[in-house]
Formats: structure tokens, sequence, C-alpha cells
DNA sequence: ACCGATCCCGGGAACGGTCTCTATAAAATA
DNA sequence: TATTTTATAGAGACCGTTCCCGGGATCGGT
């Protein structure tokens, strides 16, 4: 329309600065009137990167993740990411193949929770290969050498049991997780050491590993009902088994907490509003998302470094774990 | 490698025909051993589409639009397209800048809900005018002539209020959103006509506008209750808020269901563990994510007919809404 | 022996930008 | 006045594909 080339036309719209700037406001006013906007396939395609950050979580129900995806497209939005978030569905194949789409459509750069089911990495070494930018948070591959985001969960786990115990508690059992999990390996691992720092026997008969779509919480619970010595705490991994099961306890008759004390995982908005109100562990996913897309942008846009972040988490004191009245 | 051009590599690994195949076999091999394969961004630059589509709802954490994401997901892996989730957070202003994102990214289509803040509609035209296919789904823009899949809201909330007088209730109070909502708007027309039907008064005093979040919950529960007639029965427009009322209700000793009947919206997991369990509707988010996929591919492949489709909801009986006993 | 059809394959444009290199005129300097 | 610098603009390569078009070789038929 000007009459120029496109060479001067991209100049002209770009910072560059050789180039007359009456000519510059010419082909700007035509740009507006045009409704011009550049295409960003091509200069992806130019510039071998796509501004868009690969997500792969197990589940977008899974509240823990959904606000984690909260924090993390925050983040990528405000430094002009794009999110393509994938879901596993707690399957290691499917997160195969998300890695795979991820790789394919060229993303700058993945953020990773892996799968319960997920017990080998070697699927993850595509992105190593290829450079690709990967930061893990929450559920984090040990073996692997990449930038990671964790909560504190041994310690936690580990006041948590000690809050049960000086509420006069001795016989504290656990919904725990798949133990190949890091987040479920080391949250056990917090529990049984306080049980030992207190001369607190660990018992099998305690130890209930659940899966994360609790579908046999009733019979673990009866379980549970039917031991000779039966518990008289119950600290669950994620909030859901805990107010269920608090629902077949208080169906047989046993008080909350008089008889049993709950403490659960998450501290869903929910547990304000059962009865009685859940003690809980506060993780704030949101930061945790937040701190991962941070570590991720850091590497894309250059740093080389590792970078292991802790996200702290707290005890938050309800109802269900107050002290023993016999 | 083997001295051929690169279109004979083209045509050899495409499902062309006009390649030797021989040669044919050469190329996929040295592909393979190469470990090739084709970079997709030049070929969405070709082809001038991305596979991706784009979505834009309020929020994850909501787990009715989680559970949609499921259900979009699925469908469009499935055809082999990516999906590239927003949330407008609500917020009207940031569902127009995610817009401008998917568009900027030039996905092939987008799947919408709108937010409850969105009243006007102008900011879509952008969709249209560029030929984008679009679908909205559950909150959807009656000014705008797209394809739109929605639960029956009408019918079920119709439905619902005629259970609870069915169960002897006929001062029936509603927990309802922002009507700019169609959503909102039918299921408080549903409740309102079915009182009509049963010739109870519709009172402004048991009406209550809250807004997703249920950031007021305590507040409004303490107007019903001191009201001098107090209400008999609630049906909330979603399980949280039903949930906390109830919390508070007990509080003041008031009985569920025996004083007041309460009635849920979304059916959420917790409904079957909270004290007594919640009555409420089944919305089946991830058909409704299925389908609108469905519709928005059928788009995307050519259709230009502009389709509705209706999701079947369910009601739930459990204890929270059983009879009355005076 | 000639010719048309068929089979393969290579050349090169196109997608829409950026960027390097070069060209030209004007201005500044020697 | 001759020469160098500066300001501005254009030409064209490049990113990695697809695909249209044309051309050579082979083959079969007359």
């Amino acid at each position: 329309m000007l009459g120029i080339s496109k060479s001067t036309v991209s100049r002209a719209l770009s910072e560059h600065t050789d180039v007359n700037a009456e000519t510059r406001q010419r082909v700007i006013e035509v740009a507006r009137k045009l409704n011009y906007a550049p295409n960003t396939i091509a200069l992806n395609l130019k510039q071998q990167r796509t501004n868009i950050i690969g997500v792969i979580i197990p589940e977008t129900v899974n509240r823990f993740f959904a606000k984690a995806i909260g924090g993390i497209q925050r983040i990528a939005n405000l430094a002009g990411y794009n999110v393509m978030i994938c879901q596993s569905d707690e399957s290691s194949t499917t997160e195969k193949n998300n890695l795979q789409s991820l790789i394919a459509a060229h993303v700058d750069g993945v953020i990773i929770s892996v799968s319960s089911e997920t017990d080998h990495t070697d699927h993850f070494d595509a992105l190593l290969q290829r450079n690709i930018p990967v930061v893990f948070f929450d559920r984090i591959s040990e073996s692997l050498q990449t930038s990671q985001v964790v909560t504190d969960n041994y310690e936690i786990a580990f006041e948590g049991t000690e809050h049960l115990i000086a509420q006069g508690r001795n016989k504290i059992a656990i919904v725990a997780g798949p133990l190949n999990l890091y987040v479920s390996k080391h949250r056990f691992q917090g529990y049984a050491d306080a049980l030992k720092k207190h001369n607190l026997p660990l018992r099998d008969e305690y130890i209930i590993h659940s899966n994360f779509h609790n579908s046999d919480i009733e019979a673990y619970t009866k379980q549970l009902i039917n031991l000779p010595e039966r518990p008289d705490a119950v600290f669950a991994i994620n909030d859901y088994a805990a107010i269920e099961m608090m629902y077949h306890f208080k169906k047989h008759g046993i008080r909350i907490p008089e008889d049993i004390a709950m403490l659960g995982f998450n501290n869903e908005n929910i547990c304000k509003f059962v009865e009685p109100p859940l003690s809980s562990i506060e993780l704030s996913s949101y930061d945790l998302g937040t701190t991962a897309a941070e570590l991720l942008l850091r590497q894309i846009k250059g740093s080389r470094e590792l970078e292991k972040k802790l996200v702290k988490s707290k005890l938050v004191i309800r109802e269900s774990t107050a002290g023993k009245k016999s």
C-alpha cells in the first residue's frame, strides 16, 4: 500500500532505529487501519520458540492441582506465555503421551507433577535430551537432576503426628498414599519418625495404603473399627479420605474427637463445615505453582543452574483433633 | 543422506503414492534412525492451523469446570488436538485478554463458558469476524448466534423445587447466583414457576443472590434465621453454599431436615459424607465438555450449521430433603 | 521406430515474518 | 572538489514443511 518493502515495514513496527520517523508513522497508521497483527506462527518458526509452557498434572479435578494451575498461569501470562495443560489421569502411559504431545507442540518448557503410577522416569529423558527446561513440583522425580519445588512433607507430617500425640493419642493410624510417590513416602516417614521419637510402635495394622481416588475408604474404615486395639487417631493423607472416614466412624457410633481424633491434609474449604470441623494441613499449592513457573521462566531465559525450592505448609487445628476425654 | 530431494522425503513420509516403494522404505528407515519428527510449527505455518483448541472458563478450582475440562481434553486428544486453557477468574476483562491470547496463538477453535461478570458480548465478535469456530457451554451468551451446549437448568430447578414441595415444604428459600448469568436466570425461573404452579408466593426475603465464591453465606444464613417467618427449605445453587449453610443452621440448633430441608446443586462427592447427606442435582459436566468438544470439532472440520445440545441432569435424593416431621 | 502414458523424482514457490547485507543519496568532512 | 560518513531503504536468505509443476526414464502399443 505504501510502496515500500516488507523489510521496512518490519523495522517500522519493531523498535528498530534504521527507519525514517515519518515513514514509521505512516506504517503504523496503515497497520492500525488494517487491524494488522503479526502472525505468531511465522514468528514461532523464525525464532524457534512458541511462548507456550506445558504442564502435566495428574488431574484437574484434584483441587490441589487446580490451584497450582492457577498459580502457574498467573506467572506465565504475566510473562507473555500461554499454558498448555495435560492430565495424566494418574496413568504412566498417558503421562508419556502427554509428554510427546508437548514436545511435538514445541513448548518452551514443561512443569510436571508425576502420576501416582509412575515408578520409572525414562520417559522424561526425552526432555533433557532436547534441552527443554523442566521443573518438577510436589510429586517430583528424585532420580532426575532437575529444578524442583516441594513442600516440607516430612516436617509437617512429623508436626501433625506430634500434635496428635500431644492430644493424648498413642494409637495413631495413617492413611498413606502409594509409597512410590515422593510426597507419600516423605509424609509417611515424618509420621513414622514422630512415633519413634515418642517411643510409640509403628504397627502394620495401622497403616493403610489407599490410592488417590479414595475408592476403598469404607472397607478400610471397617478394618480399623474391627481391630482388637482400635486406633484413637487417624492421620489421613487427604481431606476427602478423612471426611469419608469420619462419616463411617460416626455411623458406627464412634465419636470424633472423643474416641478417635482425625487429621486431614490439604485444608480444603469444606474442612470448616463438616462435623466436627476437620483439622488439616494447609498446603499452599497456588504458591507451589507460582514458584514452579518462576523457576521455569528463569531456565527458559537461559539460566542453567538447578534450583530446589521449599514451600512451607501449616498445621490448622480445629475440633476434630481436640484433646482426649475419657 | 540418501541423495534425494526433500520433496521425495516429504512424499515418502506422508501417505503419498508418488514414490517408489523401495525408496520409501529407505527414507522411513533413515528417519527412524535419526529420530526424525516433523516440525509442527513449520507445519502450522504451512497449513494455517495449529491443532490447538482454546478453552476459556471461569475457574479450574471450580470442580464443575475441572470435570468439563476433562471431557474436552478427552475428545480433543483423541482427535489429535491439544488444549489451551485460560481462566477468566470470573472477570470480564481478563476474559477479554484470554480471548486475545487465544486468537494470537491461532487456535483452531474456542470453547467458552462466560464469567459471571460478563453482561455484554462485544468482545466475542472478534471470533466471529475471523471465522473462528466457537462453542459456548453451560454459561452461554444468549445474544450470540453460535453453537452451544447447556443443561436443562429450568426443568431440573423446577423438579427440585417440586420435590421440596412434595416433602411438605411451602416456605422455600433460594440461594441464586447472579441473574445476568444464563444458568442462574433459568434455574431461578424454574424455581419461581414451580412455586407458582403450586400457588406458593414468591417472596423477596427468601431470595438470596450470592456470588460464586460463597463469601457471605454466613451472613445470609443469619438473615434467613432471623426472618419472622423462617423458611422450611433452602434450594442452594451450589453444594458448597448448601453445606456451609447447613453448618450454620446446625450451630443455631436448627435441625436438618426436620426444621429446614436442604437441596444443593452439582452433586459433589462430599454430599454423601456430610451430616445429613445432602440431596443435590447431578450435572454431568464431563458430558457437557465432551459434547462441546464434539460440536467444535465438527465445526473445525467445516460444518457451518449451528447446533444446540442439551445434557440432562438428575435429582439425587438423600436425607437432607427427607419428609417433614413436626 | 515412434509416441503416449505411467512412474518417480527434483525444483522451487509458498506460508509470514526477521534479519543481514548491500545500495543509494544526502550530508559531512578533508 | 573529492571522499568518507550517515541515514534510510530494498533484496533476499532463512525457519521447515507441503505441494504444484515439470521433466526424465521406462514401458507398452502400434
